[in-house]
DNA sequence: CCAAACTAACTGATTAGTCAGTTTTTTAAA
DNA sequence: TTTAAAAAACTGACTAATCAGTTAGTTTGG
């Protein structure tokens, strides 16, 4: 679990207004979004990004000082709708299995809910330079130590069953096996149902827990 | 273990001799790999690529209709590295167990060889059009079913204890996480040298199937 | 000698980001 | 409340640069 603290990535604006630069930005990311998911960050111009937030290209590079700066927030704002979904999820009051199987359980729905965006933000995060990289890849970090914790929990009661440097493997299976969860999805559909993948995977993380 | 059969996607030539079609192009990929993951594709320009292949573009592109095709070479070219050496790991006289865990190790040990030919694989695979990543894709699907199949055989000798349905997962388990080592390399060597990694995978693996 | 391979210079299209000037909003003095 | 001035936000035409791919003509080797 290692904790390593740097300083957040801040996309620069020049206008004062904090209020304003929020209403305004979410405009720019709700635009950005659908379209980086239907045709990809690079085929996307600025001008259609900005046409579809109803603003003039001018205008949005005020609130942004480069294309890359929407992609950032484009990645950090869908980031955001999974980590919500899974701390929605989290109860102290049960059993270790029992609380990493909800957390498991909750992280494959909400991807599943919003597949599209997990590929993009997966799939682009190497169009961001080293720095917002990073940044985004600390938030990543944040996800991770959430279940190593609940992972531990387990352990440190005797429950599971496993050597102590398989905690990080583990919690890092399960955010990867989310994700391709949304990446091979029109493959898996194929063989199963989300409900069934969840039930699968929680069986073998059991099997491999206990 | 779908065995969904399709033609394979064909780069074009306007050059008659194959063999000098062979050795062009193999000069094409050598120079285009290493351009590609110091820069990533996008970032590359076609005049670059020649340059680094001593040849002009013009001759470039009578070897390669696009820019694309040569993104397409390369994914193959390196994916067949690590296709040859699972194929060479693999033996017929070893328990199920032994094998399956010879074909992860040989797995691992290659992407470690090539980890950065493989981050640059599948970053790239989504530039491709829908056609070439079918094809690609196709390939990727040969290192599962060849996993599948020696996982299967421990099922049919009543060797290993998992359901039907996780034989997919499992397989599926082993190449992303030998492509994760690969991702996460700067992160995972704080805690694992390649062979730990190989040694705690492996015993997560005998865990889970017996 | 001639077909195959190669070259150099070119083009046509694209696009991220800018900037000089305009409109709107806020502030503050009368 | 009115008004004037200052600040903030917005506009859209513009540009400077880039780059994938072409082609008319030249060289090479069998």
């Amino acid at each position: 679990m290692s904790e390593t603290q740097t300083e957040e990535y801040i996309v620069a604006t020049s206008v004062k207004n904090p209020k304003r630069v929020e209403k305004r930005r979410a405009e720019i990311i709700d635009a950005a979004v659908k379209i980086f998911s239907e045709k990809g960050y690079h085929a996307t111009t600025t001008k259609e990004i900005a046409e579809a937030a109803g603003m003039n290209v001018g205008t949005m590079f005020q609130y942004v000082k480069t294309k890359q700066d929407i992609l950032y927030l484009v990645c950090c704002h869908i980031h955001s709708l999974i980590e919500k979904a899974l701390y929605a999820a989290t109860s102290e009051n049960s059993t270790p299995l029992e609380a990493i199987k909800k957390d498991m359980t909750a992280l494959f729905e909400i991807v599943d809910q919003v597949s599209d965006y997990v590929v993009l933000m997966y799939q682009e995060t190497a169009s961001l330079d080293k720095e917002a990289r990073r940044s985004f890849l600390q938030r990543e970090q944040r996800l991770r130590n959430h279940l190593e914790k609940q992972i531990q929990r387990g352990i440190d009661s005797g429950v599971f069953k496993i050597s102590q440097e398989s905690v990080f493997l583990i919690a890092d299976d399960i955010l990867v096996q989310s994700q391709m969860w949304a990446f091979r999805r029109w493959s898996l559909t194929n063989k199963f149902t989300i409900e069934k993948y969840i039930a699968t995977r929680s069986e073998l993380l059991e099997t491999l827990l206990t």
